[in-house]
DNA sequence: GTCTATAAATGGATAGAC
DNA sequence: GTCTATCCATTTATAGAC
């Protein structure tokens, strides 16, 4: 609950990330800022000089959520599946009805005119992420939950790529596009 | 080769292509195209008024594009793979090494500030797309060829996710990132 | 930390001459 | 079909007062 208690700098990347979500990087302004936060873009001017600023803290948080989102999942002591789901709902929790997608792929969206070091970031959370979707794959399979051939990152990628596909294509085609990815998805790797 | 004796009409939309490929519908510009035709931004607005003509031209082109590449892997009588490999090869035609995604994927990024022309296009364009996939999948199952669960329409959209989140992906990790996604969905498909 | 004011550049768009 | 010229809004960014 100490979401309510944030300082002006954690308002602006907390918003920022929800226009990130919704619109992409390019495509929301200090201005789109300033009128929702009832400040003005000077404001935010002096917390992040150049939107290059905001967008390295922005991959700062992103950052953060994986890393709070990815050891709660890991501790839960849960199915390999279970975790799967947990991932999914994650991913969904902020997007769902919303029209946003994951961060991540607002960022890859817009990869031609990012700055050097947030591409930079990009790539780690990236990577971060498949290892983190592989261990839970290579974990249900040594268990004999889950079914898949081939190495557990190679899966791994396919299954953020359907996840977070998904919910691009959500967007133009509504929400049932993803129920209907995700349970293909699970169909497969349950045999 | 009658592609060389393009008119002006024709060379923007070209031209446009590329950009949203590579930057998306809102981040390329009348200058962009001004400036790489040699001519100035007031003749492109001679033959598109406003952007969102231009971007209702470039979803015709790229119904166009489908229609000919659908065409053309339809009739060819090989098998569900190679068909399935065509088509790979024809996203990956544009996109190898230049940074460049689906112009769809694309578009569907830039979705919320689209005019609602476009975003109808958008839709039956990728309607269009899983149909034709679907068709191949089913086909390929009929003769024992592929094999998957659920429904055709279920696998294709896993297959076109993967293909084209790869493509996004190998932007911010390179190519190879394409085949393993790729040879992972092969592997899959024959079981 | 926030404001006013302003700069400098860019983007979409139009009018009218050639 | 293309140009020059111009308009207006927006965007990023800075300077300096409170």
């Amino acid at each position: 609950m100490q979401t309510r208690l944030k300082n002006r700098k954690e308002q602006i990347v907390s918003l920022a990330l929800e226009l990130l979500k919704s619109k992409g990087f390019e495509n929301f302004s200090y201005q789109d800022l300033a009128k929702e936060l009832g400040i003005t873009k000077a404001s935010i001017h002096h917390h992040f000089p150049k939107k290059a600023d905001l967008g390295v803290a922005l991959c700062a948080a992103i950052q953060e959520w994986h890393k709070r989102a990815f050891a709660k999942i890991t501790l839960a002591d849960n199915s390999a599946m279970d975790k799967l789901e947990a991932y999914i709902n994650g991913l969904l929790g902020f997007a769902c009805g919303q029209s946003k997608v994951c961060p991540l792929s607002s960022l890859q969206a817009d990869v031609a005119s990012l700055p050097e070091e947030m591409k930079k970031a990009l790539k780690k959370l990236d990577e971060h992420e498949l290892t983190f979707i592989a261990d839970i794959l290579e974990q249900g399979r040594a268990n004999n939950e889950l079914m898949f051939k081939g190495s557990a990152q190679h899966q791994a990628l396919l299954f953020v790529l359907t996840c977070k596909g998904a919910l691009q294509y959500s967007r133009v085609h509504g929400g049932s596009i993803i129920d209907d990815a995700i349970a293909q998805t699970k169909a497969q790797l349950l045999g």
